[in-house]
DNA sequence: GATGAATGAGCTTTCATTCAT
DNA sequence: CATGAATGAAAGCTCATTCAT
């Protein structure tokens, strides 16, 4: 792969963030590059074909941008604990925060996930059940199938993401307690 | 609205039959009446346009109609209990029977509802939701708040169905009985 | 040709009505036989291509029929007279007459005579230059080319029309008397 | 309104410049862009549709453009004379000129325009009748009401356009010298 | 690198017509 | 005779992509 010079990497950049914007606004199956290159004010979709080598390519990019974001800003809320539980809590924490700071990023991502390449729900469940696994291991957590509990856990994730963005006015902190309450139920039993 | 005629209906059925199976499988967004049309064994698109005014008149009738089947199909689990625990529980079990015997529609719906007019996730929200404090009021529920917890049960189901979805090796009589014990903790207290 | 039944005349006739409802409503290039069907009360276009082996035949029928009323109308205007001011006279104020007691069936017929075969302008100009010469024999009219001049005529006539067609609060005795000052200068002179 | 590029000038001229043939030819109802697409070598309708928000715009353009050229044709016989007399001479002169020299833009101008935006046949009325006071207030004319006789200048010039559109073997000049009379007797009285 | 014009396949929808019942 | 379902061509329009400048 050839290095990109830093103006390509500035438009790709800028790109990614229109079609981010495009696709909160108005989801995937209505996503077109006419929008996108109308909304990050360029004068032709041919650019954006310049940048990407297919309308695929730039769906996988978007979806890569957002979730590299999105682990910065969990890592941020991770690296203070050290307990399965305190990890589990900062996990949950972080993502309903990036939704209440990044409500744009958060939604294109439910929208561009599903027809990306890249990582994809198995791998964040690989990782939610070993992390499940050690809070066993550990005595913090009660006996159950690990990966399916895992099943659980991101699924109340991504319930409440999606709950969000369907309901602006969604109250996440109240949310965020409610949850942590039932998932320490739930888990630690 | 006029009557309609047995092979009218008949027709309708079948478009819709395709659709869902098209649906199933390629996503919203890359269904097309072409596809439906070759599904369906159509010479043309020009017979779904006959048929329905538009092809969001199909996408309603497609998301009205596997919603009925599932309706009905939960009713049937629904009516054998009488207290909110033992709704709650047929619930639930009736959302991952009617994914384990009738994937295809259920993998359909969720592709097609946030396109379809009709009743959304509120509408669900908000039966879950009474369903919750008709539990408190009962003393058969701890205390939470019911709009909030409405939402972590019904992402629960989500989470399971789409999981169910992505991977058709799921064991979703496991994923059935790890779900209750889960929601009982939470739920119960 | 056939002998037609009367049931066959009676629905002919009910689609020519309703064609030419249609065509003074929307106009030919927006006329179709769904229209025609529905505002016939006709529950299948298929009727129509039944009783017409082409929408051709349609319009060419529209035509027409609607041409023969029209000169059924004039005729009865015109055997009052025998001088050839006379006669003009009677037709220009036919003409007029036709529009305002059958206005629908005016429009209809400048929407669809273009696109019908059957007697054209021609053969209109013919029989005005006729007319013009037979007045000139008489000496009652003065010298021109007469059929220069039966152009002259006939566009006053379709110009009135049109513009009645165009306004329907056009004041058309107005028109009439204003029409026949001009015509008398211009033929008599 | 963005400023257009030469090129896209040059292309839209080229659209509306096929338009404007296939209309003459095939009339406003079976006008299609493959027709014109076919009539200015272009490779597909796309083309018309990328330089064309839609059917609407190509028309009302090509109806302003050829009404732009057929203004300027007209004012180069306008403003030789400053009677009332000598303008509508020159105007109806002009008309007949036009058509002669220009027999594919008038056939096509008679075809859009009860289809196109812009001004409609009450504007140049409006023009006609304030002409025709202003020849009365000179002494110029005789006593007739304006509004109608306007109506029937035009229906002249109307008439005698149609009549050549159809006939393309009809003698202009003859029709010309013939109008004029017809038009002196008749308005000067 | 960027532009915007061009391409051709694709979309949904409408059309007149045909046909089995 | 009438019905309404079916047909396939054609319509206008949008799409991602390509290309010359």
């Amino acid at each position: 792969m050839r290095a990109k010079s830093v103006t390509e990497q500035a438009r790709r950049a800028q790109i990614v963030g229109a079609a981010v914007e495009v696709l909160a606004e108005v989801g995937y199956a209505a996503m077109s590059f006419k929008l996108i290159a109308a909304r990050a004010g360029l004068s032709s979709t041919g650019l954006i074909s310049y940048h990407f080598r297919s309308r695929q390519e730039l769906v996988d990019e978007v979806s890569a941008d957002v979730l590299r974001r999105f682990a910065e800003f969990v890592l941020g809320f991770l690296d203070r604990s050290d307990t399965a539980t305190g990890e589990l809590r900062a996990f949950l924490r972080a993502n309903l925060r990036f939704m209440r700071d990044h409500r744009t990023l958060m939604v294109a991502l439910t929208q561009v996930r599903p027809h990306a390449s890249g990582p994809g729900p198995e791998d964040d469940l690989r990782g939610m059940a070993d992390l499940l696994r050690a809070g066993q291991a550990a005595g913090e957590f009660r006996a159950f199938d690990a990966d399916t509990v895992a099943i659980f856990v991101l699924a109340l994730r991504n319930g409440v993401l999606a709950r969000s963005a369907e309901d602006p006015g969604l109250d996440l902190d109240l949310c965020e307690r409610e949850l942590w309450t039932v998932v320490e139920l739930a888990v630690v039993g």
